[in-house]
DNA sequence: CGGGTTTGACCCGCGC
DNA sequence: GCGCGGGTCAAACCCG
């Protein structure tokens, strides 16, 4: 695929060209065929040269000795990169097997645990606490599990698989356990599954998922809904839809569509893509569910969001009625700009307070990204996070981190962004995370102390699950492209120990999220739907 | 012809 | 029980 590629750069390649190509196949690829391309291409490098009889001048032999050297290093560096990729490869493999087969596992218990009165584990339970007494007593996974480093990793890099869900709270791996382990019932994933083993009707799943969900939790599944400002019909978030349904909907005359994710087909994710009645120029778009298939890089960045935001929603059901608007905001949003035509407007984002059906039936949680005159214009200030540690976390709003211990009851949700600073801020929310459940506090310490991040930096990066999880994130975030120099960061980070502020900084300023190829990722975005609206 | 959209019918939960 | 409204189904239709 890409050797092509390479070998066509490679020829007009020097030496200082080879580094760079070096690097760029380590990250560019997670097959190992073009990695070791690279050696070729140093080989070349080197044969190629002009031979030392022909060089006159000593000035000239220093170059080519100077450029030598610096050939090796690369070729180290190379080394390097390929036994990260080869390793994280090979993880990456066996733990989507592993994966597959706890699914298909599921699948075929799935008469038992629909029959059974009582489920097994959920790991989300403990941030339900108000509508989890049942569950409680079987939390036998739980923390003790989730203390296992391979199933961190496991979870962490599944989690590369399934949307992203658990990169964000990694001490949850809440949407993976209870796809694997529990019919959640704002889980459709399980859900699906069952169905897709079972091969049984639709109305079928409807009713069981329906029955696990009286059974279980009165809290159904969460939906996040973005509004954001959209001249399309549809808002592009990089992944595919199917149009199932269109319903005018009381108190809006424009018309509510129905779509079902397509990229797999037993994905069980929706979304509601609505015109807001107050401005028509703003598109609510409501998602539900968790993708249970890997995602299209330029879909990864939403799906992370709103499973970040539901996941807060969530956890935070039992406690939101008394709990003011969160706000939160965005570092840079510049990945928006991917998704949204307008990219001129104001780059926050609004959480609002969760808002409730009537039924309550399905929390809401809303991701401002209008210009809403109303916004809490306060936070602006949060917009930006600073690179430098340990003083970046001063400008973490109180609102968007919390510090203040392991209570599951205000999990906070970290910052979220759309592609441009994102990977930054994934890393950020995993380590804040990990920090959370590794390193809680007081709840009198809402701030940690620097040196206290900082020794809970040293332990967390020492950490294998942490380096796991933060390697899978990496992974994720930067994508096929990015992946042995997630690792070899990864490592370089594990190696010195640094603290977040230089753990950051291994990333690039601004990751390499591509552009969707076309924005037919929505099928409807390209069509006229004019009739819609 | 396959895949997506349209649209009326249907199901279901909820409030009265 | 009945009506309402949200959500889904599925046949018909459209389109490349």
């Amino acid at each position: 695929m890409e050797a092509a590629a390479n070998e066509g750069s490679g020829h007009g390649g020097g030496v200082v060209l080879k580094e760079e190509k070096g690097y760029e196949e380590g990250c560019s690829t997670k097959e190992e065929t073009a990695v070791i391309k690279v050696t070729p291409l140093t080989n070349m490098g080197r044969s190629s040269g002009v031979p030392d009889s022909i060089i006159s001048s000593s000035s000239q032999k220093e170059k080519i000795q100077s450029a030598r050297a610096e050939m090796g290093e690369v070729r180290e560096e190379n080394q390097r990169l390929k036994k990260h990729l080869d390793r994280m490869v090979k993880d990456y493999q066996t733990l989507q097997m592993r994966f597959y087969d706890i699914v298909q596992q599921e699948g075929r218990n799935k008469h038992q645990e629909i029959e059974e009165p009582e489920f097994n584990v959920s790991l989300s339970l403990g941030r339900l606490p108000s509508d989890t007494k049942k569950e409680e007593k079987n939390m036998i996974v739980s923390s003790t599990q989730l203390k296992d480093d391979d199933h961190d990793e496991q979870a962490a890099k599944e989690g590369l698989s399934l949307g992203l869900d658990c990169k964000f709270d990694l001490s949850k791996s809440r949407e993976l356990s209870e796809s694997l382990r529990n019919p959640s019932p704002f889980n459709s994933t399980s859900e699906e599954t069952k169905d897709e083993t079972a091969g049984r009707a639709l109305k079928t799943m409807r009713s069981i998922g329906d029955d696990e969900v009286s059974q279980q939790n009165p809290v159904k599944k969460a939906r996040v809904s973005v509004r954001a400002r959209c001249d399309t019909p549809t808002m592009n978030d990089g992944c595919q839809w199917r149009k199932y349904g269109q319903k005018i909907a009381k108190g809006n005359p424009c018309p509510r569509a129905y779509y079902r994710c397509t990229v797999a087909p037993s994905c069980p994710v929706r979304k509601q893509v609505q015109r807001c009645a107050d401005d028509m120029s703003i598109l609510i778009t409501t998602y539900e569910g968790t993708h249970n298939h890997p995602l299209p890089m330029s879909a990864t960045a939403m799906a992370s969001t709103t499973s970040a935001a539901a996941s807060m929603l969530l956890s935070g059901s039992s406690s939101s009625s008394d709990r003011p608007a969160t706000t939160i905001t965005a570092s840079d949003l510049h990945g928006l700009n991917f998704y949204l035509p307008d990219n001129s407007k104001p780059k926050q984002v609004y959480l609002s307070n969760p808002s409730y059906s009537s039924s309550c039936t399905f929390p809401t949680i809303t991701l401002d990204l209008t210009s809403t005159p109303s916004s809490s214009s306060a936070s602006s200030q949060f917009n930006k996070f600073s690179s430098n540690y340990p003083p970046r976390y001063n400008n973490y709003s109180p609102a968007s981190f919390n510090f203040s211990s392991s209570d599951h009851h205000h999990q906070p949700i970290n910052a979220m962004s759309w592609g441009g600073n994102m990977g930054r801020q994934h890393v950020d929310n995993i380590y804040l995370s990990y920090m959370q459940k590794k390193n809680p506090m007081p709840p009198s310490q809402q701030y940690p102390l620097p040196d206290t991040i900082a020794a809970a930096t040293k332990a967390i990066t020492a950490d294998p699950s942490f380096q796991s999880a933060l390697a899978a994130a990496l992974t994720t975030i930067i994508g096929t492209n990015g992946s042995g120099c997630a690792s070899s960061l990864l490592n370089k980070t594990h190696s010195t120990n640094s603290p977040p502020g230089s753990l950051m900084s291994f990333l690039p300023p601004s990751l390499p999220f591509s552009a969707p190829k076309s924005a037919s990722t929505s099928p409807g975005d390209n069509r006229d739907n004019a009739k819609e609206f």
